[in-house]
DNA sequence: TTGAGATTTCAGTTAATCGTGAAATAAAGT
DNA sequence: ACTTTATTTCACGATTAACTGAAATCTCAA
């Protein structure tokens, strides 16, 4: 039926294996960089780019990681909620497979960040905010200055944070839209900052 | 001329310096969480949270850390643009102060994390949809779907990284403004039940 | 209930990162 | 030019996080 292709299919294949790797190597070394371990970058960024379901043994060979590390990273990864279970019948294996829509894929990674780094500096800044000594009409200029100070970054980060429980929550198009309804809105200056990226790798 | 405070001073202070270090502690360990240096980052919150400009040994002894270790940090937070060198007359000392306004500061850290987490990841994706084998009319199914999905990836970044560039460039109210509109703007169903996070801390 | 296969746990090891301190360099005063 | 004081650099050691592998636990079919 089809025409002979003009490259040979074990050419294709492993042109097509090697742009995975690459993928898997770069989300995985992002991952290091956002304080999420190698291994669960590295689980995610296959099950995605290939999109099809595997399970512990074929994860382990084509990531060259041990079985341990294989279950705790797609434990972790279950929980953010960003790879399913899968059950194929007659088969005891559990498989596993990457939600596939970018958009929900993104909106998980933020929330789970917000959730890891932003909430628990907002539970120390309220802590701090009511265990430094009040600021009165005399009290000394420092401590004014240190309550105002407080409250200033506490203010700033309960705006991130409201912002992205509305828009990062689990369902809804959130992001999608925000990043949209962002992109259209005319803020400041509207110099059409230069394209700029070609590419340099460092 | 003041009358006499109703809490002896030097305990108000040192209820300001323990809330001043807590504020540094918990800077620093989000810190690590951002791939941050912890010292950076206790360094930062140090300059911040007391608005006072402060001289390296001045930090060594505050933070406990060692002479290069402050050298070092202190030049990232130059070059993150939120710190700046103030010069004291009749003393050869460099002296340091940090940006107070808390949403420049905001901006700086959002620029810094973008340009280190989202750039090199967007070279990366380019290069290798180039080098992926081109979908072609009778390319076999999974080609398509890796250059597609490919795609999805770069997009989802490449919407993200415009909006940074746009809202979290060094000058403007780019980030306060949009969290503005974005706190406003009603998104997706409007159902407006369930207040239900009732700023629950985690 | 048993056992083969699958998964999880975790103590020990390895790898990566961070911080130190002293030597090298730079800058300012005499 | 020389001395003094401040700053930067970097090889090394310390600390922390990640990973391994094998034993323990779980699961399901018979």
């Amino acid at each position: 039926m089809t025409p002979k292709p003009r490259v040979p299919n074990v050419l294709v294949r492993a042109q097509l294996v090697e742009a995975e790797d690459r993928f898997i190597a770069s989300w995985g070394r992002m991952g290091s960089v956002w304080g999420i371990s190698r291994t669960m970058a590295e689980v995610h960024a296959l099950l995605y780019i290939t999109g099809t379901e595997m399970c512990t043994d074929e994860i382990m060979s084509r990531l060259g990681v041990s079985r341990g590390n294989v279950s705790m990273s797609v434990r972790s990864l279950l929980e953010w909620g960003v790879i399913e279970k899968v059950r194929i019948a007659g088969d005891r294996k559990e498989y596993f497979q990457a939600e596939q829509d970018v958009w929900s894929m993104l909106r998980a990674i933020a929330r789970e960040r917000i959730k890891r780094e932003v909430d628990p500096l907002l539970d120390v800044l309220d802590e701090i905010g009511e265990l430094a000594p009040q600021a009165s009409r005399n009290s000394p200029k420092d401590v004014k200055e240190l309550q105002a100070r407080i409250e200033a970054v506490r203010d700033g980060f309960g705006v991130i944070t409201t912002l992205s429980h509305k828009f990062a929550g689990p369902r809804g198009a959130g992001l999608q839209t925000a990043a949209k309804l962002l992109a259209r809105a005319p803020i400041g200056r509207t110099k059409k900052h230069t394209p700029k990226r070609t590419g340099g790798t460092r």
